[in-house]
DNA sequence: GTCTATAGGGCGATAGAC
DNA sequence: GTCTATCGCCCTATAGAC
């Protein structure tokens, strides 16, 4: 394969996904992705700063998508649903990209307790980006923090749900999810 | 030092904690703990599956006596409530112990984005047996996986707010917490 | 692009407790 | 003797330094 073939970066997701799912996380080296992607070792690292960072590349590009969003969102809106709305929203763009791949991204992940930790650490990034966004002109430090942090489970909640049926409507998964977690919360 | 002085674990979380907090966890190698521990490298991963590990081994038995804490609880309980109860009773149990390193931990922990990523994962697997745990007799599936994740984020809340006041009642903050994400979840 | 340090583990030998 | 904890040696792969 030529030096200079495009969209490398995309080559590496790609073969990586692609050995992950066939032989585990473990079991394949950096070595072995950057070649199937006809790059070197060191190209791999270029574009990512470790192994596990080759299926979160998307991460954030849709943090930023979701701040921009809570930073148009309605002042009238209580904070949960702010952040719901902006997850919503950011998550309808981005699975629209990303049908095919959800479903073997999902599972290589939950094969791989190293990759769900690294899964957990990007959740917890955008909560506390949700926080910052939410705490700066709505709410307390403490009550930002708990919304952003509901919200973003009821973000992951939902989304395991579209990956298991990627023709359902995002916007009601979310919703439905939401329902379920105020009930969980605020039981009468 | 002998071969055979007895507690190597407890001397290898001594070892590691002391000198992640005097240079960072990054800067510290396992071979260092281990010689200042008195044993060898090979025998800090015989008890340790990996560096993080050698900060979290309270875990497991903190996991055990809330599920045990959960299957005693009053059936007439809401599953978030159960879920906070056990959480506040385990966790008032532990933190006895811990006054004199929980704020080192914290530290240490906040310091490393590695050492973060683990607490979460932590975390997680705490949620999920809370989950298993309510989710046999009491509740759906999903309704007891929102509990359970609630409650989790009441006592991350609260062990935050006890490990810089170690003077306070560890029950008043998880209520305090409880009563915060509630407003946060559901606001009228 | 090359070089190196360190994480992490496999395996068998060994030192002590019982 | 058995059983368990520790050790020594050797190896690979990650990740970062140069």
């Amino acid at each position: 394969m030529g030096r200079w073939e495009p969209n490398a970066q995309e080559r590496l997701q790609h073969a990586a996904m692609t050995l992950f799912l066939e032989r585990g996380y473990t079991e394949v080296t950096v070595a072995e992705i950057a070649e199937r992607a006809g790059v070197t070792k060191r190209t791999f690292f270029n574009h990512f700063t470790d192994k596990r960072e080759v299926l979160f590349a998307g991460a954030p590009a849709f943090e930023d998508r979701v701040v921009q969003y809570l930073a148009e969102a309605d002042d009238g809106l209580d904070a949960i649903d702010a952040a719901v709305m902006a997850l919503t929203r950011a998550g309808t763009d981005l699975l629209a990209n990303y049908v095919e791949y959800a479903d073997v991204r999902r599972k290589v992940i939950a094969a791989s307790p190293e990759l769900h930790e690294r899964n957990l650490i990007k959740m917890s990034s955008l909560a506390a980006a949700i926080t910052r966004a939410l705490d700066t002109h709505r709410e307390s430090s403490r009550a930002a923090a708990f919304a952003a942090q509901a919200a973003v489970t009821v973000f992951t909640a939902a989304y395991d749900d579209w990956t298991e049926d990627t023709t359902a409507e995002f916007d009601a998964l979310m919703q439905e999810s939401l329902t379920c977690l105020r009930k969980a919360v605020h039981p009468i």
